[in-house]
DNA sequence: TAAAATACTAGACTGTGGTCTAATATTAAT
DNA sequence: ATTAATATTAGACCACAGTCTAGTATTTTA
């Protein structure tokens, strides 16, 4: 190992020790009640260091988010080709369920959907998910192209009320205290939205029959 | 005025000068970049009066919520009744959404969702929510009696359903920076979910094509 | 190999929400 | 009217995430 090597490995180890003990602690204890001063004791490094390799705390826990993405595009991958893109998209979004509940647990997608909306710094979340919304948005189209989406709704309208709809999932689970599966309190919206795609709706009632609104 | 008023009247009046300094900075300012000091400061108040009256800085913020509830029961007393109860669940989801975004505004929605999730007090958003719940219960109650629910979904599901539709529209509208008003974007999915509640599912597509989930 | 550039580390320091305690004002009990 | 109980106020203090600076180690340049 030459000098270049060496160098970037102090640093390497360090935050590989951090990123340890942190993650650690979080399984231990919670992730609210570890600080930062006790992660930098427990993995003997400093505030500098720590800051150096992360840029917060958040940060840190929702590492191991990192690795949903591969996970989404290895579900996609295993979708039975005979169903229809629609049927897909609710396996799929049920299997995404599923795999945010299981793997990463209701305490991480807290953090990420509260420090989602509590800063601007929200990029992660619309980022990291990228492959996660070209999956769909992919389902969408066939879906389109097989003439499956029979409500009159745009390609865009189709996108963006699902990811309402699942946002809408997990958010309300995590705000509930009970131990119910997020991918059963997940299926009914996500069909009935599916469902709700599939239905023409008669045009004359949508404009005329609400007018006042 | 006896002694008794005279003594709440102290403690009132110093309530009132933090609330509504508070609120002043916040609409200039924007919640985030006021301080409690500054809040103290500006109504010639103390840290400890503030906590005194208030639990905390969010509480102080998320006080202009309450008059929700009293504006729910309007809007459910304003809604036509020659519409069906399907019709008006979505039309009084719609103008829900229109108060909260004219009314409420998105910083405030964003402080009342992040503080919610959180931490587990969310007693708050949970009950003060109560009389919301409630009006789209009876809605739904009704449209059973009705019998305008042909999925077979249960009273409970698709009361689950609708309320993580709503949450799921005002989340996503929360973490976009766009302009776009959330009665609009918003409409979409309640229509879709709506749809979904009308359409009778063929059972045994539901139990028999797909069976691997 | 000397000098410059860069990565890394340590820990003092800051900002800010929230707690605690002691003092004072007000009300209730006797 | 005295005393006890309670509400209110002030501001020192604490916890904890995050910043800043100075120093050290490593790598690159020449």
């Amino acid at each position: 190992m030459n000098k270049r090597e060496n160098k970037q490995l102090r640093g390497v180890i360090t935050r590989e020790k951090i990123l340890t003990k942190a993650l650690e602690l979080f399984k231990k204890r919670g992730y609210n009640k570890v600080t930062v001063d006790e992660i930098i004791l427990a993995s003997e490094t400093s505030k500098g260091s720590f800051y150096q390799h992360f840029p917060s705390k958040a940060s840190i826990f929702l590492y191991q988010f990192s690795k949903a993405d591969e996970y989404y595009t290895e579900i996609s991958k295993n979708i039975p080709n005979d169903l229809s893109e629609l049927t897909k998209i609710e396996y799929f979004s049920l299997e995404v369920l599923d795999f945010l509940d299981k793997d990463m647990g209701k305490e991480l997608m807290r953090v990420i959907y509260s420090s989602a909306i509590e800063s601007n710094e929200h990029t992660f979340f619309i980022n990291a998910n990228r492959p996660l919304f070209k999956i769909i948005r992919t389902y969408i189209e066939k879906a389109f192209s097989n003439n499956e989406i029979k409500n009159g709704y745009s390609l865009d309208e189709v996108y963006t009320t699902l990811i309402q709809g699942i946002m809408g999932i997990i958010y309300h689970w995590g705000i509930n205290n009970n131990i119910t599966s997020l991918k059963q309190v997940g299926q009914p919206l996500l069909s009935a939205i599916i469902i709700g795609f599939k239905t023409p709706s008669n045009i004359i009632t949508s404009t005329e029959e609400k007018p006042s609104y």
